[in-house]
DNA sequence: TAATATACATACCGGTCGGTATGTGAGCAA
DNA sequence: TTGCTCACATACCGACCGGTATGTATATTA
């Protein structure tokens, strides 16, 4: 409907990779930008060409089809940036609660309006492609499922470290922490307010500390 | 990409006006259905008609272009159904911790595979039109303030009958509810699988029972 | 050097889209 | 009966879509 075009200030986290790429990488980050503004099937492969300079008939070389190469921005970049944003952090980190705490209230100072305006990618097209295609539908999955299984070996290592009420079931809590980091930030878009998406953590950061023991 | 016509069970809840509408309310059930199952920009109007038997003349007669009948969805349609299923009950009931579990149980035994492929009419539509039209933003985020608006009541109710603990936020707890139970539809639609749905209901309830006064 | 494969570039196609112009019959008011 | 309005019905339009056929420059191999 309107344009969000040429400015890095939309996409959630920079594209470091942005310049000095080769033309199937360009294809491709180019791709998640205009899948994660009009979402994948309006997503216009004639707009995405005209912003790279890449052709149709690059595009056409390196990818059989729209959807394969929608594929590709799932498993290749997608993919990337939650692990990166979301699962190594929490993996490497020793106390896992505090920093799970610690990524929520990150979250809600760096992100800035913009940020938020556009949701999350790996939400935005799991709600929209899941019910259409199988095949997008395995890979989301697949990456949320990595994501929960982070969440959960966190919580049984918090558990047995006895840094959490055993009273909860680490799979439930995992499940829940996604689930509500996601409705957050759907939260914030929708309202286009930063205060609530603030708000909304803020319930989550108090979840955390209830299930803390202290 | 397929095909999910012809039949009721793929709708959340039943569309009980079915029969003998009148056109303008064949229209609105049918933009209804064709937005849930493709989302609004690739539902097409031509296969709304082609269900209904409904012509074009017809359509532009009632409304005057495909964003104006977007926004009477929202007004109409999904705006009465949440306030039905999720908003009135709260407002009703006489304990509404008991009722918000009540609502979470009940979803999660007659919730089938179908109900949930989909995902929430409200929430999906939200990802996809709220970053690009501001009018659905603004219709959609006032569905959610009400429902908001709606827990908080209950939550500021139940705290001041001494059943729920004093140090949570009502308004906290509020949109952090609405943001989980729509996180935990989007479990249950991309998993395709009702027990992940229940293992993040029952962390929800779990929640809930952390924050009442035994 | 000749042959072949790679990595694109350009031009074009059929199909679908939202939207519109025009026609038509029923109901009603004068 | 006449004239007007409402509630559609039909036919069609330009724009844009994903996809393809064909051409070409460069690098690689025989």
């Amino acid at each position: 409907m309107f344009d969000l075009d040429n400015s890095d200030i939309y996409w959630w986290r920079p594209l470091h990779e942005e310049d000095a790429q080769d033309t199937r990488g360009k294809i491709l980050t180019a791709a998640y930008k205009e899948i994660h503004v009009n979402g994948f099937q309006a997503a216009s492969l004639n707009d995405m060409l005209a912003h790279t300079g890449v052709t149709k008939g690059a595009l056409y070389h390196h990818f059989p089809n729209k959807t394969e190469l929608g594929y590709a921005v799932v498993d290749e970049v997608i993919a990337d940036r939650i692990v990166h944003s979301f699962i190594q952090p929490l993996t490497e980190a020793e106390d896992p609660i505090l920093a799970l705490i610690a990524m929520i209230e990150e979250s809600g100072k760096s992100f800035t309006l913009s940020d938020i305006q556009l949701g999350c990618p790996l939400g935005n097209l799991a709600q929209e492609m899941a019910p259409i295609d199988e095949g997008f539908r395995q890979r989301l999955n697949q990456i949320y499922e990595r994501w929960h299984g982070a969440i959960e070996s966190a919580m049984i290592k918090a558990q047995q470290a006895g840094r959490i009420i055993p009273e909860v079931d680490a799979k439930q809590v995992a499940m829940m922490m996604v689930a509500t980091m996601e409705g957050c930030l759907g939260a914030g878009m929708i309202s286009q307010d930063l205060d609530k998406l603030m708000c909304c953590g803020a319930g989550l950061i108090q979840y955390l500390q209830l299930i803390q023991v202290d």
